[in-house]
DNA sequence: CTGGATCCGATCTGATACTG
DNA sequence: CAGTATCAGATCGGATCCAG
C-alpha cells in the first residue's frame, strides 16, 4: 500500500533531480497539463482524456500526485460515487513550466515532421493536438 | 547497441509526453543543467559532478542525448583520450525550463526542511546546492 | 462510478570487471 | 581517460478480475 511519495525523503539530491521525480513520472505532467486547463476534472473523465491509460495507472498517479501535494481529491460521498481532482497552489507554480515545455516538445515535432518525411496530417497528432490546445 | 532515441518515433503523443520523454530520463535534466552551467565538461568532470552515476548509466544517457539532438560530443584523437561534452541549440532553448524546474525544486526542499523536522544544516543538500547554484 | 488486488512481462538501473 | 560488456536486481506498466 506504500505510495511512492516524493516528498518526505527529498533532499541530498539536486534540485532539478528532486523535481523530476516528483512530476516525472509517466503521466503526471499530462495529467496536471489536462488539469489546468480543465481545472476540475472526475475520475471518468481523466480516463476518457488519457486514452491509453490503465485504472490501475491512473489511480496511482493521482494518489502519488496527491501525496506529494501537487492535486486535490474531492470526495462527494453520494451514489452512485463522485470525484473531483484540480490542482493545488503548488502544482500550479509549475504549470508555466509545463507549457513551455508542451511549446517546446510541439516545435521539435513539427521539426521531425519537416526531416523524417512523416506527413503532419497523418492523424498521428491530431487525436491529442485536440486535447493539448 | 540501440539507443533508445525518441527522435524519429515522435508524433502520436502529447507534446508534453514527448518532451518529457526526451528529457526524463533519470539523469537528463540534470546533465543539461550542468552542462548549461559549465559550457562544456569532459567525461570524467561529469562523473565527478554526479557522484551517484554509474559509467554505464553516463555513457547511455549521454548517447540519448546525443541521438535526441540536445548535446554535442567533440573527440579529440589524442593519448590519453580527451572528449568534450556541450549544448546543442536545441538543449539551449530548455534552460529557462530547467532553470524554473530548478528552482521550484528548490523552494519545495526548502519547504520539506521546515515541516519535517529535517535540519537544512544536516550536510545532505550541501553537496549539490554548491554545484547548482 | 471509482476504484482495489494480483500477476507478470518489459524496462530501467546498478555492480562489477575489463579495455584501447 | 573514456569508455564496453555482462549479469542481476529494482521498478514500471499493463491485463485482468473483483468490489463498495
Amino acid at each position: 500500500m506504500k505510495n511512492k511519495s516524493v516528498v518526505a525523503e527529498a533532499t541530498q539530491m539536486c534540485a532539478v533531480d528532486y523535481a523530476f521525480k516528483r512530476i516525472g513520472g509517466k503521466y503526471k505532467a499530462r495529467i496536471l497539463w489536462y488539469l489546468n486547463m480543465k481545472k476540475v476534472l472526475r475520475y471518468g473523465e481523466l480516463t476518457r482524456t488519457l486514452p491509453d491509460i490503465t485504472t490501475k495507472m491512473l489511480t496511482q498517479t493521482l494518489r502519488e500526485l496527491e501525496d506529494d501535494n501537487l492535486i486535490v481529491r474531492k470526495m462527494y460521498y453520494e451514489v452512485p460515487p463522485k470525484v473531483e481532482y484540480s490542482l493545488t497552489e503548488t502544482a500550479h507554480e509549475l504549470i508555466p513550466f509545463i507549457a513551455h515545455l508542451h511549446n517546446w516538445g510541439k516545435k521539435q515535432i513539427e521539426k521531425e515532421s519537416l526531416t523524417n518525411r512523416i506527413h503532419p496530417d497523418e492523424r498521428a497528432l491530431a487525436v491529442c493536438q485536440t486535447e493539448c490546445d
